[in-house]
RNA sequence: GGGCGAUUAGCUCAGCCGGCCAGAGCACCCGCCUUACACGCGGGCUGUCGCAGGUUCGAAUCCUGCAUCGCCCACCA
């Protein structure tokens, strides 16, 4: 071997230094390759949070948008991929907060400056990790262009837009009824919590007429809210109660007297149709508790103990005070039993604790009106959702929304730029720190110690990082952006988000689409997390290494970045979910190594038959010296076709797939087996092989090259390096994407190859209706027409098939069998290579089977409805298909009298 | 309670704006270390296209109903 390349692709070996010569010669730079008259295509990156690290989802959501801006870069698109990543709030300050406390400390101990430092010392720490691994991935994000949520200018572009909308009268501060996390200790967004199906009980208890003439029984699940009753509800249509209404009952354990109230919400087919009211804890209960004017008293504080409201059990546990108040209710006689039920209670989407409706005077943003310009983009068509049925599930949830709670009460995020005077008690909300306040100008002002809900500064992110509120270059040039790539389960916090405030503020859409991918399952179904220990791990996959899942380990040599994303683009099909296994990524990993195999064996033949200069359009035609050339080229184009049409409509699987079939069925099985002989025979013959090969294999090596970036950058500089010239120069990935050439085609050439095949295929399954032996060559002889020789001669060396012989015009060789592809007869002579009493048993099978097929389109040509409304081609197929088979029967037929 | 998705070869999935005898990869079987690749080559086996109806000359593909699994939404005391 003439090359020093090692027969097995090591792409752990290629990977890292493809990526550094990449990113040191700016190939990531918004614009880099870019021509002239091309729009700009721009992604913006769902930020991933800052300190977390890279999971397969990530893996997933950024090959694909890697796929996308290297493919519009290759086109000449001015492209950005704008990377960055999110502060995440809860997430990141509760990790710390854990920190802390395995210190032995807590949070308000620290204080908020010092906390806040330790949170951006944690941030810097492992900051920069997840950046890193998408470098591994092959993300070629413009770098340079980093931002994160809380960097400055986002920072102030948060305050720009919180004051917008406070001025426009859509943020608003009120006390409502919020979903508190007690863990954390901070209200949540409606969409930040999670219902889940618990089984719970539904417990009776007996509430005492205040007058002794009897009692009434209410059912809840939550008995140890009671003490924070403030009314007993039944249905003023009720029969049952309709007479106790302004009756009071008296509370256990307390002794509080409560009134009976009639309204609405009390439903006679529930429980027992009379319902405790809880204003302060139940959001139902808040409302009748305003309808009729009753007190709210707080039961649970806010971190989920009990207050003083509650008696002896005040400081307990929400959850040990239930236990423990139905041990004593049923002691006393008030709990009369419960039944088991099934109820969804909510949960955090953080810390996965059960939350509580809570009365609290948060911020909020008014949502009908910026809703209803989100709804308009999508319904108009200027903002797209792929595949589209999942602008029916955003349509739907902007069309219910309620205002969304933005204020979190904790300290790492963006501080709410509201102050309170403490002279009017009025706020002012300014950009810059205010000094005094705006509606009395006392300087007696304190800035609110809450932060926004993490989403808020997510929701600018695609104009937040082009220096928006500035009129920037960046803004002008990349704005809107064109294509949005994430998962379904954040298109309400994020996706309806990004259109409602963009709508707002700058009267734009932030995209034109939106892709939505499917979820990274592992092998059983069951959707990958840490806490489930069945994720496997991308770094893994591609560098090496071992990891645990699903409670085995498993070692991995390192499969490059490269086959993980050709794996991922393979099951990528119309948002399906993905189920995944470590061994899937074998695929990629073997397709690799087959177009690593495939280069050297073109590099060891350019050492031999070296060309002048990489062969442009019109030397490869010249090179076209017979049909497998003439047809291997046509096919490329077909191709090239395939896959571009794939990437416009997000076809990620058939795009890996077009690729694949072109590369290793046609050109490497059929062709490169052919270019052997070419080589062989040398001369003129070697070098139009040469060209061809170079041609087509460096055409699809841009076609693979926005999902197989290293391997294919790879290849090509060494590529570019044997032929040198100057038309290969500097980086695959700011090559051109290849347009189909016209010149290249011609009509009729997948036909005629597809007859060929028809050939081979026939010649197989003779050979398998006489069960001949694999590795006993038969030599057929196809009756035809001259021209066919040279075509044929490409079926030869086709493995151990068969070797052909043509013979226009050749009679029937005696003991032979005979089929027909079309106009054409294949003899094959069976004459000493079997057994020719069993061949007859197999022939009269065929036989019958040809009769019933024949038979069959006998009666539907009989059929005068078929012959009425089939399509013409369609009743001639039949026709011709008929005719075939009946040949066939005839020369079945005349084999066995022969045989 | 509502909505959406899935149900095709042993496994993972394509195909589904109706008609090219139902496809791929993996697994399996047979034959090959053929001088690019055994992470390979050549060949082969495997399917009542969830069930029941309907529309049509013709349905995996359209319609209706059902079943199973999954996801999402929903203030089910």
């Amino acid at each position: 071997m003439p090359l020093d390349l090692p027969k097995a692709y090591d792409a752990t070996a290629v990977e890292p230094d493809v990526y550094q010569r990449w990113e040191t010669s700016g190939c990531f730079k918004a614009g880099a390759g870019a021509r002239p008259g091309k729009p700009s295509y721009v992604i913006a990156i769902p930020p991933p949070n800052v300190t977390g690290v890279l999971h397969m989802g990530h893996a997933l959501n950024n090959t694909l948008q890697d796929t996308l801006i290297r493919w519009r870069r290759m086109q000449g698109h001015d492209t950005l991929w704008q990377p960055g990543t999110d502060h995440a709030g809860i997430a990141t300050e509760s990790v710390v907060v854990k920190q802390i406390q395995e210190e032995g400390k807590t949070r308000d101990e620290l204080g908020r400056e010092a906390f806040l430092k330790r949170v951006w010392a944690w941030k810097e720490q492992s900051g920069g990790k997840i950046v890193h691994q998408l470098r591994k991935l092959g993300a070629s994000c413009d770098w340079s262009r980093e931002r994160f949520t809380m960097d400055a200018g986002l920072s102030r572009a948060v305050r720009v837009m919180f004051k917008r909308l406070f001025d426009a009268g859509l943020i608003y501060r009120g006390t409502r009824m919020v979903n508190w996390c007690p863990v954390q200790q901070t209200a949540l967004a409606d969409d930040e919590v999670e219902h889940i199906e618990k089984n719970g009980h539904l417990w009776k208890l007996r509430y005492d007429l205040e007058d002794g003439s009897g009692s009434i029984v209410v059912e809840t699940t939550r008995p140890e809210t009671f003490f924070g009753d403030t009314a007993v509800a039944v249905n003023p249509e009720d029969e049952r109660y309709k007479h106790l209404i302004g009756k009071r009952v008296r509370l256990p354990i307390i002794g509080r007297l409560i009134p009976i109230v009639g309204d609405e919400h009390a439903d006679p087919t529930k429980g027992s149709g009379a319902v405790k009211i809880t204003p302060a804890h139940d959001p139902n209960d808040y409302e009748v508790g305003k309808r009729h004017s009753l007190p709210l008293i707080q039961v649970i504080g806010f971190d989920g103990t009990m207050t003083t409201e509650a008696a002896h059990f005040a400081g307990q546990d929400r959850f040990a005070c239930r236990k423990a108040v139905c041990a004593e209710l049923e002691a006393s006689g008030v709990l009369l039993g419960s039944t088991q039920i099934q109820h969804s209670v909510g949960h955090s989407y953080r810390s996965n604790a059960p939350i509580e409706a809570m009365v609290t005077e948060q911020w909020f943003v008014q949502m009908k009106p910026l809703a209803e310009r989100a709804i308009t983009e999508t319904v108009e068509g200027r903002v797209q959702f792929h595949p589209e049925r999942w602008a029916k599930v955003y349509g739907q949830w902007l069309t219910d929304v309620r205002d969304w709670c933005i204020s979190r009460q904790i300290w790492w995020g963006h501080r709410i730029p509201a102050w309170k005077c403490g002279a009017c008690g009025k706020h002012t909300v300014a950009i810059d720190d205010a000094q005094t306040c705006q509606h009395c100008h006392s300087a007696d002002i304190v800035q609110d110690s809450d932060v926004l809900d993490t989403w808020f500064s997510s929701a600018l992110w695609p104009y937040s990082t082009l220096g928006w509120p500035e009129q920037t270059p960046e803004m002008a040039r990349y704005f809107p952006t064109s294509t949005l790539v994430t998962d379904r389960g954040i298109i309400f916090f994020w996706v309806a988000r990004m259109v409602m405030t963009s709508m707002f503020a700058l009267d734009q859409k932030p995209f034109s689409d939106v892709y939505i991918h499917g979820t990274v399952l592992d092998e059983r179904g069951d959707k990958m997390s840490k806490s489930k220990g069945n994720g496997i791990d991308p770094i893994v996959m591609i560098s090496g290494g071992t990891q645990k899942y699903l409670g085995k380990e498993f070692t991995c040599p390192g499969y490059g970045a490269d086959a993980m994303r050709y794996t991922l683009l393979d099951m990528t099909t119309e948002g399906q979910d993905l189920k995944l296994s470590p061994s899937k990524f074998e695929t990629g990993r073997n397709f690799a190594n087959k177009v690593w195999n495939a280069g050297r064996f073109l590099l060891m033949n350019l050492s031999e038959q070296p060309l002048a200069a990489p062969p442009s359009d019109e030397q490869v035609r010249a090179a076209i010296i017979g049909f497998p050339e003439q047809w291997l080229l046509d096919r490329l184009q077909t191709a090239t076709d395939e896959c571009t049409t794939a990437l416009e409509r997000f076809r990620y699987n058939d795009y890996a797939n077009g690729a694949y079939r072109f590369f290793r069925d046609d050109l490497c099985d059929w062709y490169v087996e052919w270019a052997k002989r070419r080589f062989k025979a040398g001369g003129e013959q070697a070098q139009a092989a040469a060209t061809i090969l170079a041609y087509a294999f460096e055409r699809v090596l841009r076609l693979l090259h926005p999902g197989m970036p290293f391997l294919t950058e790879h290849l090509w500089q060494h590529l570019q390096a044997q032929t040198g010239g100057a038309m290969w120069q500097g980086f695959l990935m700011l090559q051109a994407w290849p347009e189909p050439v016209a010149a290249l085609r011609v009509p009729g050439t997948a036909e005629r190859m597809a007859r060929l095949q028809a050939i081979v295929t026939a010649v197989r399954n003779v050979r398998n209706l006489v069960g001949l032996a694999d590795g006993v060559a038969v030599a057929a002889e196809i009756d035809g027409p001259d021209e066919l020789t040279a075509d044929a001669e490409f079926l030869t060396d086709r493995g151990n098939l068969s070797t052909l012989s043509i013979l226009a015009g050749a009679t029937k060789p005696p003991q032979s069998v005979t089929t027909v592809v079309g106009a054409l007869k294949v003899h094959i002579p069976l004459s000493g290579l079997v057994d020719l009493s069993k061949v007859k048993v197999q022939l009269s099978k065929r036989e019958q089977t040809l009769t019933k097929a024949i038979s069959g389109k006998e009666g539907r040509l009989g059929n005068a409805d078929y012959l009425a409304r089939a399509p013409a081609e369609q009743v001639a197929e039949t026709k011709a298909m008929l005719e075939a088979e009946r040949a066939e029967l005839a020369n079945v037929r005349e084999t066995l009298t022969t045989l």
